[in-house]
DNA sequence: CTGAAAGCGCTTACAG
DNA sequence: CTGAAAGCGCTTACAG
C-alpha cells in the first residue's frame, strides 16, 4: 500500500492542519457525520454535534478544507476578475479601483470572494493564471478583443461577463455609451469656439507606438472604447466643420499622468499651438495639465483640456477638470451582478450600455 | 456502481469543459501521460505530446483543472489578503489602495494570484469567508488583535504575516513607526506654538462609539496603531505643557471624510476653539477641513491641520495637507514577500517597523 | 517513455 | 440519525 509521497507529514504532532477523517477516528463516527455536522445540523443529533466540534476544536481542526470541499462541490465561491495588464496597475489606476469597488458590492452581496488575476503581457507565464485560478466564473475588465488572454478564459468554459468591450455574440457583457460621451465632450469644445484640437489616446494595439498615430492606425485599434471615443471626437469635430486628418491623435503606451506629460509636451511645441485638448481618460489628462503648467501655459486661458472618466481627483484638480462622467462603480457592481446571475443559471441577456455625461468645469473656456 | 450523485452533465454534447480523462481516452493513453504533457514535458515524446495537445483542443480541455490540481498538490497558488471590513471599503480607502498595490507585486513577482478576503463584521457568515478562501496564507491587513476573525485566520494554520499590528508573539509582521510620526506631527504644531489641539481618531474597539473618547477608552484601544498614534500625540503635547485630559479626542466609527467631517463640527463649535487637530489620517484630515470651510475658517490660519499617511491626495489638496508620510506600497510589497517567503519555508524572522516621516506643507501655521 | 495505483479532503444520495 | 461507498480532477513515485 502508501505509494502517496510527500504531500504534509499529518498525523500526530500536532502540527499540519487535521482532516474531517481524523476528527471522524476521535469521535468514532465517519467522516460524513463530520461533514453533515458542519454543513447539514438538521442532520445529525445536537450532541453528537458538538462532540464532533468539540473534537475539532481539540485537534486543530478549523471546518472543511476549501480545496477539497470546492473540488467536490464544483465550486470554489470566488469570482475573478481579469485585468488585463499588471495587477499592481490597477490599484494605480483609479478608475480601476472604483470598478473594483462595485464588483467587490457584487461579491459581498452574493457572499463570494474576490480574485484577481492579472491578464499576461509578458507576464511570466502569459494566460498561466487565467488558467490557474480557481474561480466560478470571470469579469473581464479592460482586455481588449485580440488580447489572447480573452481566448485563455473561453477556453475555460467558464461564465464570463466582457466589460467594456461588447464583442463576442452571445456573451454577456456591459460597458457605457463611449461615443455620445467623446462627442460631447468634442461638441463643447466646439461649441465654446476651438477649432485647434489634439487628442491624447490610450495605445491603439496590444503592440503600441508612442507617437502620433494616422486615421488608419485609429481605425485599427483593438480596444472598443479606445475606437468609439476617437470615433465620438471626430464626427463632432468634423461636423464643426473641422477635417478630422488635422487633429494629431498622440498614442500612449500607458494610460499614465507620466506619458500623457510627454505627449502633450510633443503636441504643445507646435505651431500652431493647439487650443483644446481631449483626453482619453483622466489619467491622461492630468499630465496634459502638467505639461501645459510647464509651458507656461494657463488652463482654460492658452487651453481648453476636457478628460474622460470623472474619477474622483477630477473634481479636485486645479482647475477641476471639465470631462466625461461614467459610472465606474455601478459598471463593476452590474458586472459583478451579471456574472453571478450567470452562476446561478440565468442566461445571457442583452449587452447592457450604460450612459455617459459631460460635466462641465473649469478646464474649459473659450479660446 | 455510479452512486455520485448530480456534478455536472459532461462527456457527450461538447459541453461543459473535457478532463484529463477523457482526453486520455481519446488518445489511447493514460491520464498520467496526460498530466506530464502538461507538468514535465521532458517525460514523454514530443510527438506524443502533441497529439495529446491536439486531442485537448479538439475536445475543448484547457489544461488541468485548479481545482484538481490544488487540491493534490496541497497549493493553491493564490495569497489572500484579508481586510478587516467590507472589501468595497478598502477600494475607497487610498491607504489601502496602495498597500494592495504593494501586495500586489509581491505576487507578481512571485508568480501568484491575489484572493481578497473580507473580514467578518457581522458580514453574511462572520469569519466564513476566511475559512473558505483557497489560499496557501494570509497578508493580514488592517485587523485589530481583538477581531474575532484573526483567530478563524489562526485556525487555518496557514503562514501569516500581520500588518499593522504586530503583536502575536512568533508571528511575522511589519508595521510602521506610528508613535514616532504622531510625535513628529504633534511637536511640529507645538513648535508653531499651538497650545489647543483637538485629535480626530479611529474608532477605538471593535464596537465603535462616535465622540469624545477620555483616556480610559483611548488606552483600551484594540488597534496598535490607534493606540501608537495616540501615545505619540500625547507625548509631544504633555512635553509641551498642555496635559492630555484637556485634549479632546474625538472617536469616529469609520476611516471616513464624511464621519471626520461630522466629528470636526462639534469640535469646532467649542469654546474656546481648538487652533489645531491632528487626524489619525488622511482621510480624516479631508472631512476636517471641509467642515472647517463651512465654519468660515481658513487654513492654515485659522486652524492647523497635521493628517496621516501622505495618501497621494494630500498633496494636491487645497492647502496641501502637512502630514506623517508612511511608505504603503513598500508595506504592502514586503508584506507579500515576507508572506511569499514563508511559503517558501523560510522562518517568522524580526518583526519589521518602516520608518515614518513629517512632511510639513501648506496646512499648518501659527496659530 | 508510459501506465497502474494511491490518494489529496471533501460531499452526497442512498441504504439501513 | 448514521455510515459505506463513490468520486470530484488531478499528480506523483515507482515499476516496467
Amino acid at each position: 500500500m502508501g505509494v502517496n509521497p510527500e504531500p504534509r507529514k499529518k498525523k500526530k504532532g500536532g502540527e499540519g492542519r487535521a482532516t474531517s477523517k481524523e476528527v471522524a477516528a476521535e469521535v468514532g463516527v465517519s467522516v460524513a457525520t463530520v461533514s453533515n455536522a458542519y454543513n447539514r445540523p438538521d442532520q445529525l443529533s445536537e450532541g453528537l454535534r458538538e462532540r464532533i466540534f468539540e473534537a475539532a476544536g481539540r485537534l486543530g481542526y478549523s471546518g472543511p478544507d476549501p480545496l477539497g470541499r470546492s473540488l467536490r462541490r464544483r465550486r470554489s465561491g470566488a469570482i475573478g476578475v481579469l485585468y488585463a495588464d499588471r495587477l499592481s496597475y490597477a490599484f494605480t489606476d483609479p478608475a480601476a479601483v472604483m470598478f473594483l469597488e462595485g464588483v467587490s458590492l457584487a461579491a459581498e452581496e452574493a457572499g463570494l470572494n474576490l480574485f484577481l488575476v492579472p491578464g499576461g503581457y509578458g507576464l511570466s507565464g502569459g494566460s498561466e493564471a487565467v488558467l490557474s485560478a480557481a474561480v466560478d466564473g470571470f469579469v473581464v475588465y479592460c482586455v481588449s478583443a485580440e488580447d489572447p488572454v480573452i481566448s485563455a478564459v473561453i477556453e475555460r468554459k467558464l461564465p464570463v461577463v466582457l466589460v467594456d468591450d461588447p464583442s463576442r455574440d452571445g456573451a454577456t457583457s456591459i460597458g457605457i455609451d463611449d461615443e455620445g460621451g467623446a462627442r460631447a465632450a468634442a461638441e463643447h469644445l466646439a461649441e465654446l469656439g476651438h477649432r485647434r484640437f489634439a487628442v491624447v489616446s490610450f495605445k491603439l494595439t496590444l503592440e503600441p507606438d508612442r507617437g502620433l498615430a494616422d486615421p488608419a492606425r485609429q481605425e485599427s485599434a483593438d480596444n472598443e472604447d479606445t475606437r468609439s471615443r476617437l470615433k465620438g471626437y471626430k464626427t463632432a469635430i468634423e461636423k464643426a466643420g473641422v477635417p478630422w486628418g488635422d487633429v494629431p491623435v498622440y498614442e500612449c503606451p500607458e494610460n499614465t499622468p507620466e506619458e500623457a506629460k510627454a505627449a502633450a509636451e510633443e503636441l504643445l511645441a507646435k505651431e500652431p499651438r493647439p487650443t483644446a485638448i481631449l483626453a482619453l481618460s483622466d489619467q491622461l489628462a492630468f499630465g496634459v495639465m502638467e505639461a501645459a503648467k510647464g509651458f507656461g501655459l494657463s488652463i482654460p486661458g492658452d487651453l481648453s483640456m476636457v478628460g474622460f472618466d470623472d474619477v474622483s481627483e477630477a473634481a479636485r484638480s486645479s482647475p477641476p477638470l471639465t470631462t466625461v462622467h461614467q459610472p465606474h462603480v455601478e459598471k463593476g457592481l452590474k458586472a459583478g451582478r451579471k456574472l453571478v446571475a450567470l452562476l446561478e443559471g440565468g442566461d445571457p441577456g442583452e449587452p447592457e450600455l450604460l450612459p455617459t455625461k459631460l460635466v462641465v468645469r473649469g478646464s474649459t473656456a473659450s479660446p
